[in-house]
RNA sequence: UGGGGCGUAGCCAAGUGGUAAGGCAACGGGUUUUGAUCCCGUGAUUCGCAGGUUCGAUCCCUGCCGCCCCAGCCA
């Protein structure tokens, strides 16, 4: 059985899934084709992401195939660069459209054809109403809406409304073409759609071909058609556009018929998950850019050192259906860290130096210990971390008087420094304001590597980087970008705004093995978190992001007191 | 008060007539040279509510309640 087969068969995993497996049982279907169709208004995110997944996913599932179809019928708001973020942030996404990149606006020619089409069966006039008064017209949710007084226009004056609105002769917002449906409608969708408007705009792509650009509605079901996708997928907020869609498949002489399903989009807590708001956090200058780390746009994330396997493994777990949904933070965060666990290596790194010197360590002696690279994954083999007399420990690894439950170092306590020996801590150095700023220790040379031959145990374990050999870093860490769960809503959001969601650490230290870690490759820091390197980093000047803390049990402990 | 969609544990989500999967979170416990990982254990007498059909209903019927979306010449 081919793995297209399987997948028919399999009890598939959601109701899209359900609906394409039956559909291609049944032939009514031969070879499955999605798009994925963004407007390229902005960056992708997360959200994005789930579409994505599901799109080229089901595709590859069903042996079938995926496009990339950029939206591009309002050049009012669309630009180049955002084009060439989406393809960028699909094809790190994991995949591949080949030969099928398109664009609504390819089909610009067709689609007046086709607009002309229906001003000839009498289906389109050409109103010149004002947009005030077409709102008017419209009605409300519960009253019907009237018809436009241009409603009975004649189809040859209409055609040669329609065409005038094309050479140009009219000036923005004094003309429109409308389907003729049902100013009754109860779906307001149906009450006369623009299906044109005029838009003395030049376009990233026609440039300045046309003054005239079909909406959404009137671009993106013939699109589908004309690419003879079999199964439109889109958000819940587009059901509502189905008859639309369905109406003009029916009335226009298109190359297939491709039906439209809809699912839930993502929400996620924490965080904000609209164009218009994300938008709004770069121009206002709250965050460094669309690719921000603490933005959930596919590029802050992947900045950020998420990586891609774990955001699709992330969208899979979440699943599609149509309920509306929001998703804890936690479990993107655990995706994220679950792949990275069995993937990062191991470094070691001191966020918040404090210096131990190790009085009974030779003077000017060093050498080097072995430490394992991934403790899941023997493949990875080991590596050689230097040590000497001087070393750097986390702060927060160091109590003078220690509560209880607290196994790290003390005052006359002895811990084990990770792959190293085990230290006593003989003495605490304080300045004259009563810091502590440094901690005397002695090492015990039996116990190299970290285990005592006398079987002696150490309730702790911390890490460490040798002074000498340190490698200064900038370190940043990242906190959630909204403080509450649910930003506040509409343009009030900006109020719930983290203040602490970054905090630049300028005097960290890490062992030398750092300098080698590849941007897009998180490694661990034993004991604090997956890191990542930051395009910011210069030859001098190494910057990296810390992409996730580890679970933190301790943290627990402490809260409780 | 129009049209569309949805309501299964704190969150996500299977199940759709035979007596409530799984994951995340939380909480216990074990292993551990990362207070990480890993392992084990603990949750719904109940599926928005109320009736009805049935030997039996989360699943079928009726009514009600709640939440989301739609009145851009945005997508």
């Amino acid at each position: 059985m081919s793995n297209t087969e399987a997948a028919i068969d399999e009890g598939a995993r959601d109701f899209i899934r359900n609906i394409i497996a039956s559909d291609l049982k049944d032939g009514r279907v031969e070879t499955v084709v999605t798009r994925f169709p963004p407007e390229p208004n902005g960056y992708l995110h997360i959200g994005h992401a789930k579409s994505i997944c599901l799109n080229f996913g089901v595709a590859q599932e069903f042996g079938g195939r995926c496009h990339l179809r950029l939206d591009d019928t309002n050049p009012t708001k669309e630009e180049q660069e955002y084009i060439e973020s989406i393809k960028e942030d699909v094809r790190w996404l994991g995949f591949d459209w080949g030969e099928h990149l398109y664009f609504a606006s390819d089909n610009f020619e067709q689609l007046y054809a086709w607009a002309e089409h229906l001003v000839k069966e009498g289906k389109a006039y050409v109103d010149d109403l004002s947009p005030e008064e077409i709102r008017e017209y419209r009605g409300t949710l519960t009253e019907p809406g009237r018809n436009s007084p241009h409603r009975d226009r004649t189809a040859e004056e209409n055609l040669d409304l329609f065409r005038r609105m094309r050479s140009g002769e009219f000036p923005d917002a004094s003309h429109v073409l409308r389907a003729k449906i049902d100013m009754s409608s109860g779906n307001i969708n149906l009450r006369d759609p623009i299906i044109y408007r005029i838009l003395h705009v030049a376009h990233p792509r026609t440039g300045g071909d046309w003054c005239i650009y079909p909406t959404y509605d009137f671009a993106h079901g013939q699109s589908d058609a004309i690419e003879h996708i079999t199964h439109s997928l889109c958000t819940l907020e587009f059901a509502d556009h189905r008859p639309l869609y369905d109406w003009f498949i029916e009335h226009l002489p298109v190359p297939s018929r491709p039906r439209q399903y809809e699912f839930s989009r993502l929400n996620l807590t924490h965080t904000v998950l609209s164009k218009r708001r994300l938008i709004q956090l770069v121009e206002g200058g709250h965050v460094r850019g669309w690719d921000d780390p603490r933005m959930p746009t596919i590029s802050g994330l992947r900045r950020r050192g998420i990586l891609a396997s774990a955001i699709r493994d992330f969208v899979q777990r979440v699943g599609i259906t149509k309920s509306d949904n929001v998703v804890e933070l936690a479990y993107l965060e655990h995706c994220a860290r679950d792949i990275m666990n069995k993937t990062a290596e191991r470094r070691m790194a001191v966020l918040n130096p404090l210096k131990v010197t190790i009085e009974n360590y030779p003077e000017d002696g060093s050498e080097e210990l072995e430490a394992i690279n991934n403790p899941n994954d023997e493949s990875a083999g080991t590596r050689l971390v230097p040590f000497s007399r001087k070393l750097y420990i986390e702060r927060e690894d160091f109590m003078e008087e220690p509560p209880r439950k607290f196994f790290r170092l003390a005052p006359g306590r002895e811990v084990r420094l990770r792959y190293a020996y085990f230290i006593t801590c003989t003495d605490v150095i304080k300045d004259d304001a009563g810091e502590v700023i440094e901690l005397i220790c002695t090492y015990d040379p039996e116990t190299r590597g970290g285990n005592a031959p006398d079987g002696r145990k150490v309730k702790g374990t911390i890490h460490w980087v040798s002074v000498p050999h340190a490698i200064p870093a900038e370190v940043r860490l990242y906190d959630t970008l909204f403080t509450d769960e649910e930003p506040p809503l509409g343009d009030g959001f900006l109020k719930g705004l983290n203040e602490n969601s970054l905090t630049v650490l300028d005097n960290c230290h890490v062992e030398p093995s750092v300098v080698d870690v590849k941007s897009g490759e998180p490694v661990q820091f034993e004991r604090l978190g997956y890191f990542a390197r930051d395009p910011d980093t210069t030859p001098g000047h190494l910057v990296l992001n810390r992409t996730m803390t580890l679970r933190d049990s301790w943290a627990k402990v402490k809260a409780k007191g």
